[in-house]
DNA sequence: CGCCGTGTTGACTATTCTCAACCCAGGTGG
DNA sequence: CCACCTGGGTTGAGAATAGTCAACACGGCG
């Protein structure tokens, strides 16, 4: 069940078996979430750290008068809240969009992984990194590319980032936002979501049809949304590279 | 010289003298920076962590056409590139803003520092979070707030961080960003900056001039900016709280 | 059967951008 | 010592992108 993240850790670095094992073995429970339930609020205090497993769920922030901004996207294998307990309390919220399910790894057990196999921490740390990386790339998004622009890098990443975990079959990907939460992950209305949507499939660049998407063209695609994917880090192994530089 | 970075530790954790002498002694060298003068570029590979320990920096990212997007200010006692040397290449340039002043630490050498101190571990782990957090923060403001909330928020933040490092003095602070630069910020035009200090200028929260800035309501501008300081993470010593729990 | 959530469309508005000009202070070279 | 040049800040006018409001379509679910 935490294939999805073995895979991701391996995009930095191989992984033995019996790393491989431990990862399998860290969340200690496993919690059922519905479509639409928080998993966290602005504010809380966490002592575990969560894994998707299935499903997709939403980093949002809010503003006192109802803004809501989305900062990012989880699908399975990301963790809603890395290391958060360091924190003292949390700064967003998190809600699954779909039916979803995470794994919970309580801190200490993290902290047992980490020290019995200690590259699993520059792993994890890497994750951290990744995570980060998206953020600036999304504040690079809302902050200087047009909407059209937006919606193609969006779909873009998303694209990417389930390819790298083998949610993919063939150009189609899950996408279960409605056009409102799409927006409020680019920092666009709703209305205007939906033309710039429907700009895109009459550039015949993708289809967006019932909780799917399909990219027809994805390098017309991201020379539409100015895509480079050198911020996702998936480009592969890292750690190698490193040891033998 | 990395008092800063002390003091900004320290907000999260009480060190120990053994503690602070070894995050004196971190550096093993000093750069200097003109103003303007890149210290990383997008695509770089790192291998030492450094400290701003005088002046300001800029993070930012370009898109192929030129647009330019800053993803972060740095000021004394930040990290320009904590942990980046697991990245296989950076995904930001990062340039001075002023002179400033860098210090070098070796990865070897951090690697001895949180090995000799492990609570410093965490202490770095909790920056990157924080650093985390504020990106997020950003990723609200381009997408939610408007170009006055904007300009607001931003001066709210660097406020805050700059008093958290003892660089403030009663209501004022420095601020050596051009109109531009803080257009690049928030993803604003150098005009609309323009009138939107103005406007700033004229509700009587703000002066700006000589690279100064004087905040004369910070509640107000707060108010104005929708701006709560929770994200920063300041508050103080979660990890004591922890402790306690 | 009717309701609700989501997507779609049109008409109008407004925030923000672009372009172009101008000002001013500081630094440079003659 | 002064002329000039440059970088930043300021202003105005017009254009464009994106937002708002309101209505309607459609499908699934109770």
């Amino acid at each position: 069940m935490t294939q999805a993240l073995i895979r991701k850790l391996e995009a930095f670095t191989a992984l033995s078996e019996a790393e491989k094992a431990a990862v399998l073995a860290a969340p200690a429970t496993v919690r059922q979430l519905e479509a639409r339930e928080d998993l966290t609020r602005e504010g809380d205090h966490v002592n575990a750290v969560n894994v998707l497993l299935t499903g997709f769920a939403l980093r949002y922030k809010t503003l006192a008068d109802g803004r809501r901004q989305i900062v990012s996207i989880i699908v399975p294998g990301d963790f809603c809240d890395l290391r958060a307990y360091l924190l003292g309390g949390i700064d967003y919220s998190l809600a699954a969009v779909t039916t979803a399910t995470v794994g919970i790894i309580p801190r200490e057990r993290l902290d047992q992984l980490v020290a019995a196999h200690p590259r699993l921490r520059d792993a994890l740390t890497w994750c951290g990194l990744v995570e980060e990386a998206i953020a600036r790339e999304w504040i690079l998004n809302v902050g200087q590319r047009t909407a059209l622009e937006r919606a193609a890098h969006l779909f873009c990443e998303l694209f990417h980032r389930l390819r790298a975990v083998g949610l993919t079959r063939g150009k189609r990907c899950e996408l279960p936002l409605t056009q409102t939460e799409l927006g409020e992950a680019m920092g666009l209305s709703a209305v205007h979501v939906n033309r710039t949507v429907q700009e895109l499939r009459r550039l015949g660049l993708i289809s967006l049809e019932g909780r799917e998407l399909t990219i027809h063209d994805l390098p017309m695609l991201e020379a539409a949304a100015l895509f480079s994917p050198a911020y996702l880090h998936l480009a592969g192994r890292s750690a190698e590279r490193l040891q033998r530089a």
